[in-house]
DNA sequence: ATGAAAGCGCTAACAG
DNA sequence: CTGTTAGCGCTTTCAT
């Protein structure tokens, strides 16, 4: 067998140059006879070379890679729930979206996302270790929790790092995010226009910023049309809770004509309760959804939601966070993406 | 501002002791006086020094990362096509469930997974080239066809890597597996116990070895009772794939009595079609899913269903990788988990 | 435009 | 048990 995997020197050997030289190939460095290029580009398709991560990043002191985080608040760390984590976590078409939009920006950049679940207090810890030894560039955190204190570890620590959706408690981070109250309002101006009186709202976390911004501009538009008082539960941003939810406020407003559920997954558990309970979306009730994910189009009936685009908010996380890397941003910077109604069946 | 980042030279220095004994301490060789491990400690505590992990792989020749690849037989790699993919890979509750094995098995040894996703040949390119360089140690691969050239590709290139599920095609690589023709007998054999008499099934994709040995499973107990020529259809694994072969079924069968979907996704949407034909679950036709992933459980009737113990798979091919990176394991492996049947409502 | 040489921060013989 | 030393493979001045 030959010696292991070839490096520069081996290459160089065999085209008859310096390292530095291919060095500067390999890495399309200009100046360089276009001729010598050649003999090098062959050399290294001879060789069969592949460039040594480690011994780059060791001197440009980058990894092209980022973390990718979900982040929770928990403060166990056992297996089982860990996996339980992942498994909510990779149920929810949500985080697909975000990781396609992620990976859609990385790719072309050769860059490349680590995984990683932040749910214990040790498992923050490793994020950070993971980050100051330089296994990766920056972060991208999605937060599952608005007390999530990882953000503020990572701000503190002075490590890049880009946050999906405002946090809680101001972080000095750049994050993306909808404009959820403008969100809210579409799905309760569509109600209205529907004809719908008695609204009601299934909404998500409270303590997390997007829960109440959506409820807010749901009573705003409402608010702006007479209606106050608009009835609503809390729903935990599940199916199953949504189903409660429904079932809560169904048990205290027995008429409710028409209801806006914060994500998805909540409006189809709407739906089935309601469907259970004899009613008919949208004839009976109307209901709304947000998110516009993949479950939307799957319901039955297929939901009317507001779009949130995923997929371009995330990409614009990593592109923000690929410009802290690099130190060509430095200020902490928001940028908020419109939401847009889709209309299906449900209302 | 003082320097950069300190080194273990820093620590050194801080210590009094030469860099090597603080290496020692810090990967925790024995061989070194407890008295002075504690005032390296104290060193380390002070400089608030983390090892570069570049450095350190330079030398070692490890990464300490592994590339966790989902992998299909596409030839196209624009964005949109990407988006689409990972978002219907991450909603697949099964894969939720992979990622949850592996990192139960990588964190505790602080290896990580970078997300990779090959669905052109560029993209199976990236994962080789990524791997040669050293980026990570080896792969974890779940094919979502049978085709997929990515296994044959790593296996030439004598690169370590585990698959998930046996390949169409006999490649030198170490697997795990659930005993699919086991599962398919399981599911035949509750519908017989139910008293069904016209059982049928719908299919995996038959090109992926999953497909067919559940079917092959479930054909063959049905055939010990004497029951032949049993009806089946593919539905290509997902849940309007599902709904689709179950209407094609009762096109041509209007009097099955029970189903075996070879998947709790196409289970789901057997059961929407036959509810939306106004059949009744199961007291019309009985339903049997495979995997017992979330949405069995989620699903209305609740799905009795084939449990493959996804978790407990993924945990042991990220071991069959960590020995095979190590070379404490060289000859390709196959490990075979046995499934469960877990009866809950739709049969 | 090209080459020589000095490290990047760490580990691992090898002495002592 | 501890220190000295020689690289790991690459990039990057600095000369030429």
């Amino acid at each position: 067998m030959g010696r292991q995997t070839p490096t520069l020197e081996d290459v160089a050997r065999e085209a008859g140059v310096s390292r530095a030289t291919v060095s500067r190939v390999v890495n399309g460095v200009r100046n360089v006879d276009p001729a010598l290029r050649e003999i090098v580009h062959r050399a290294i398709e001879v060789t069969g070379y592949a460039p040594n991560r480690a011994a780059r990043s060791l001197v440009i002191r980058r990894t092209e890679t980022v973390a990718l985080v979900v982040s929770g608040v928990g403060d166990v760390a056992d297996d089982d729930t860990r996996d339980a984590f992942a498994a909510r976590v990779f149920t929810d078409p949500f985080f697909g979206r975000v990781v396609g939009g992620v990976v859609g920006f990385l790719r072309p950049r050769s860059m490349h996302p680590v995984l990683m679940f932040a749910e214990s207090a040790d498992d923050r810890r490793e994020v950070l270790t993971f980050l100051r030894q330089g296994r990766a560039d920056g972060a991208l955190v999605v937060s599952t929790h608005a007390d999530d204190p990882l953000p503020a570890l990572l701000a503190e620590a002075g490590l890049p790092a880009v946050l999906f959706a405002r946090p809680a408690r101001p972080v000095p981070l750049s994050h993306v995010d909808v404009d959820n109250r403008a969100g809210g309002r579409l799905a309760a101006r569509h109600l209205l226009a529907r004809g719908c009186c008695r609204p009601a709202t299934v909404t998500g976390p409270l303590d997390v910023s997007a829960g109440r911004e959506r409820l807010a501009g749901f009573r705003a538009a409402l608010t702006e049309a007479g209606l106050t008082d608009v009835p609503f539960v809390e729903g935990g941003f599940t199916l199953a809770g949504g189903a409660e939810a429904m079932d809560a406020l169904l048990a205290r407003h027995p008429d409710v004509d028409g209801v806006f559920a914060a994500n998805d997954l909540m409006a189809e558990g709407v739906c089935r309760l309601l469907q259970e309970r004899g009613g008919r979306v949208p004839d009976d009730v109307a209901v709304v959804g947000f998110d516009d994910s993949g479950v939307a189009a799957a319901c039955r009936p297929a939901l009317t939601s507001v779009r949130q685009p995923v997929e371009r908010m995330a990409q614009e996380m990593a592109r923000l966070l690929d410009e802290h890397i690099r130190g060509e941003r430095t200020e902490p910077t928001a940028v908020v993406f419109d939401p847009e109604l889709v209309t299906r069946d449900s209302a």
